[in-house]
DNA sequence: TAGTGGTCTAGACCACCCT
DNA sequence: GGGTGGTCTAGACCACTAC
């Protein structure tokens, strides 16, 4: 039995303000409440409404002017597929407007490569899951995504994944394990010979190429992964909050 | 005369943790003071210092533990050239362990192309500021930068600029305006001819691209950029906190 | 059980913007 | 001057971890 913690209050605030402004609840102005005003609507302290707003502030959804008020960012606010917030493929590629499917290329047992080995702090050789993904939008093959899992950390048997799921709600499906951050190497690479034919690209295209090793809280490897992303068809977008 | 406003107190305390961090005070151990011993130690509250521990916390480099303590993050803390924090491309290049050095190629004033104009939000052909600069990293050519100015924008006269400087920082030197965010379209392309020449790399190499615009913040456009970067010497890294 | 971080409150003072 | 966001304090209670 998990015991589910109370969500934050200043996180349900946050949730409520964001659907708002998707919502275009402050349109046109596009001016908010003052914080004063949204303390007491929520019956909270203005302290919980500050905290609320500064994640959006964060994020860059809204913009705080002293001495005026809180305002949403229109331009912020039109963008989704934001690298740095990005988990699930499936989402960016829902995001780009597309309908997303996902299919499974391979689900196997394999010895560790070198890289994969380094990369998870195991011994070359040493038993992982490689779970290797194609993600299409709208039918048109746009991600290949290969993880890659010590097999020592899954606590099921058997091979049965959601392959839908993006790779951190598999990992707390299959594993104890609790994810604590992501490190990823960004690049670009022409595709080889084998992923031009499996994303149906001509070879000598550029791509976006994502190594990353997701880790637990303890800093402990958990999945070696490597992303290719057809960036033609996806639009990945990063905001820079001026702080 | 600018009256310079007073540096928040949590800042200050980040800052001062952020560069014991980097100078190994909590090592080996990785673990800071008690929120309460810091509070205490600069005599501040401990909300403040928990403000400052929570910037820490989002950009990954510590990890909190309730009811444990607060840890140096060691993964994170030796990664630098985080993209999402990067404003200066200069500073990428000496993280990536080279000595930087910038040429400014041209600072013409043109007219606005299509594009420019779309971006900028002005009539095409209307006058806009072209500076057009390369970043080498030891005397490689690393990355291509275009950054594009509405020339009704400037307040200053002639074209002298510190081609040195980020170019938020030539913006506040000659423009009035204030940088409020900037939105980045990332995608993989191939070096165009021009491009590989002035780089001095083989046509058919895969280049990062950097299509930004940066707002002020009142949402209006000030600056369209195009920076073309060599992914090969230089390491972008995201690094993505499990909130 | 003691100490830690997680959350929230109530209130204060300030700088700033608008009218 | 009145309202807004920016900052900070002091104190409270809770959940959790380590011992």
């Amino acid at each position: 039995m998990v015991i589910e913690r109370p969500v934050p209050i200043a996180n349900r605030v946050n949730s409520i303000l964001r659907q708002r402004i998707f919502d275009g609840e402050f349109a046109p102005v596009g001016r908010l409440p003052s914080e004063t005003e949204l303390a007491s609507e929520f019956g909270v302290s203005r302290a919980t409404v500050r905290a609320a707003l500064g994640q959006l502030a964060a994020e860059g959804l809204v913009v705080r002017r002293q001495g005026d008020g809180t305002y949403v960012n229109k331009r912020v606010s039109q963008v989704s597929s934001q690298i740095g917030t990005i988990w699930d493929f499936k989402r960016l590629i829902a995001d780009n407007g597309f309908t997303a499917t996902i299919e499974a290329i391979s689900t196997d047992k394999n010895s560790a490569t070198e890289d994969e080995a380094a990369a998870l702090e195991i011994s070359p050789g040493e038993d992982v899951l490689s779970l290797v993904r194609l993600f299409l939008a709208d039918d048109i093959p746009v991600i290949h995504s290969t993880n890659v899992i010590p097999l020592s950390l899954l606590c099921t048997d058997g091979f049965h994944f959601e392959i839908d799921l993006p790779i951190h709600e598999i990992l707390k499906q299959h594993c104890v394990q609790d994810i604590g951050f992501a490190i990823t190497k960004i690049s670009a690479s022409l595709v080889s010979p084998e992923l031009a034919n499996t994303l149906r690209i001509e070879p000598g295209v550029s791509v976006l190429h994502f190594n990353e090793v997701i880790y637990n809280t303890d800093e402990e490897p958990l999945v070696y992964a490597n992303n290719f992303c057809d960036s033609r068809y996806l639009k990945l977008r990063a905001v820079r909050s001026w702080a």
